[in-house]
DNA sequence: CCTGACTCTGACAACGTTGTCCATGTCTTG
DNA sequence: CAAGACATGGACAACGTTGTCAGAGTCAGG
């Protein structure tokens, strides 16, 4: 910059105020800056003025896995709203291991990103609280924050499958299976507890043989499978939740004399394409996102201190076929 | 961090140095600075670090679409390395808009990142040649760079297509189609190329109504492969020259009278559970991606001035019955 | 007791920008 | 023509850190 002032003849300011497009500056003067600053092929560190202005028009995105095709349109739609806000994204997966999100929020921290927006790993966020209150809006998304009280987007989980079990339901079935993941993670939690809520609201029963929580690895997903098909009273229909076991479910189902209903958690492409289709309780990831980045973008821009919210976003059922095979009489 | 120093009672660079763990500082007055630092809730501002020492320990990533199942887990890949090598990622889609790819581009060396891995969407990157000579290390990934030299990782989309259309020959095929993408992107026109090489090799002739390049919208895709199946010598299989293309072709020829055979350019999940499975080119995303990344940082460690170097990773052809349709006869 | 070597520590400048404030020159108006 | 208003430009400090260097203290050996 010193550089591009001598060479154009002019204060350091001065360029500053071109590169910034401020007021008070002669056209001649401005065409004289542009040219040097073509000429040396200057461009102006953001570091440093952001170590002026104290703004780093970025924000970080903590999630479980790039990677995941859930996850993946939640990001994009997270970068969308960061551009139309001039801001840019830094993201990291935390790969579901509470220390890895500590370190990459306390990175971004470091780097004093404007805002966070933070799928949970862990369930204690209040390592958190110093750099909230320092002025880093955050915002978590499809989990709640643990031991800290702040803005949350969720997902309708109970309701969704709940409405999800209600179809099934519809269809004549009564002995209703759930495989979900590890209970400790709280939308597993909340699926398992609208499942519970929609068969108590329909009057079923649910036998403890008819659940299955914890990892969903293609194994256990298996065993959980066979062990509810195999006892005395076997399940007529299933809901998988959420799309590695809705996966598994289907590789299984495929196999079996007779087909099961299904309904799966999470819509996953070419569900259609299936056969039978697969019917699903679809989660809006994009919405997600969009959702979490505006609010974080309106805290940013003044209602820093309002109290904390919570958003819920529904779950919607799209049924394609799976869900309406009858059960065997 | 003045604070700390005042709390501590020792100068400004003493605390510098606990913070960075060097060497030289008294265990006694190491407890003291921890015990400021802890009551003060202080964490380093990187961005006045990074200022100082000139390296931001940040990479930026421009790929098409975060969202897709091609690049998301080509970013998740390159997230791997540079944790691995204690960097931070900035992430940006360019929705295949050259505009979009260089305010981003530009955006992500304006903050100094060390280096640069880019998905091009446009056919002319000289705008980044100053940035490079400024040691902004920079290696594309997917397609080349336009009218630049620079480091390149790409798939083998010939190669992957020559195998894809040999595997359907060997199956008996003689008239066989092809559907890409716009001739205009790099790896439509380089499987493009294998399809014809293959051809060749088998001594077969390519029809003009066999091929069709073009956008990958359903209905493009529909109509071609209506074309190529009603002609005076239809088609009796087809290579589908990406994942878009691949979907609607599953779609079309499940609603044929008798089954067509057919090859897909990338792997997509759940391939295998269709009916029939369908038989793919696979392209490996996350190598592409840690190769890219692995190559980014072998440059920041010192082989910067190296010539540009060309790296093809191969495509592999994943046989799963949807190939071995033998033609009608 | 002095010297030299060594270990810690701190003052200061620098990184590349922007905000503040003042100086200069020009124009308008009474 | 004088005086004030306005437009333009520049000097300087500051943002929060680190690199350089030199000063202060400690210790061992002569």
């Amino acid at each position: 910059m010193k550089d591009v002032a001598a060479r154009a003849g002019v204060g350091l300011k001065t360029v500053s105020r071109v590169v910034n497009e401020e007021a008070g500056v002669t056209p001649d003067t401005v065409a004289r800056v542009q040219a040097a600053i073509e000429a040396l092929g200057f461009r102006r560190n953001d570091s440093a003025r952001l170590l002026r202005t104290r703004r780093t028009s970025s924000i970080g995105l903590v999630l479980e896995d790039l990677a995941d095709p859930f996850y993946a349109p939640l990001s994009r739609a997270v970068e969308d709203v960061a551009r139309a806000h001039g801001a840019l994204l830094f993201t990291g997966s935390s790969a579901e291991d509470p220390r890895r999100e500590q370190e990459l929020v306390l990175a971004f921290c470091a780097r004093r990103v404007d805002g966070l927006i933070v799928v949970p790993a862990s369930d204690d966020h209040r390592y958190l609280s110093p750099e909230i209150e320092a002025g880093v809006a955050t915002v978590f998304v499809d989990r709640p924050a643990g031991r800290l009280d702040a803005d949350v987007v969720l997902t309708d989980n109970a309701g969704g499958v709940r409405d999800g079990v209600a179809h099934l339901i519809a269809h004549g079935h009564r002995r209703i299976g759930f495989i979900g993941d590890q209970p400790g993670i709280h939308t597993a939690a909340e699926r398992l507890r609208g499942y519970r809520e929609a068969m108590a609201a329909a009057g079923l029963p649910v036998r403890d043989d008819w659940y299955a929580m914890g990892p969903t690895t293609p194994d256990r997903v298996r065993a959980s499978l066979d062990h509810m098909l195999s006892g005395p009273e076997p399940v007529t229909a299933l809901l998988a939740g959420n799309n590695r076991v809705t996966v598994t479910a289907v590789r299984v189902l495929s196999g079996l004399p007779r087909p099961i209903a299904l309904v799966g958690f999470d819509d996953f492409e070419l569900a259609d394409l299936l056969s039978p289709p697969v019917t699903v309780v679809a989660q809006d990831a994009p919405g997600l996102g969009r959702t979490a980045a505006q609010l974080l973008f309106r805290r940013l821009d003044g209602m820093a201190s309002d109290a904390p919210t919570r958003t819920e976003l529904p779950a919607r059922l799209i049924p394609r076929g799976s869900g309406e095979i009858p059960p065997a009489s």
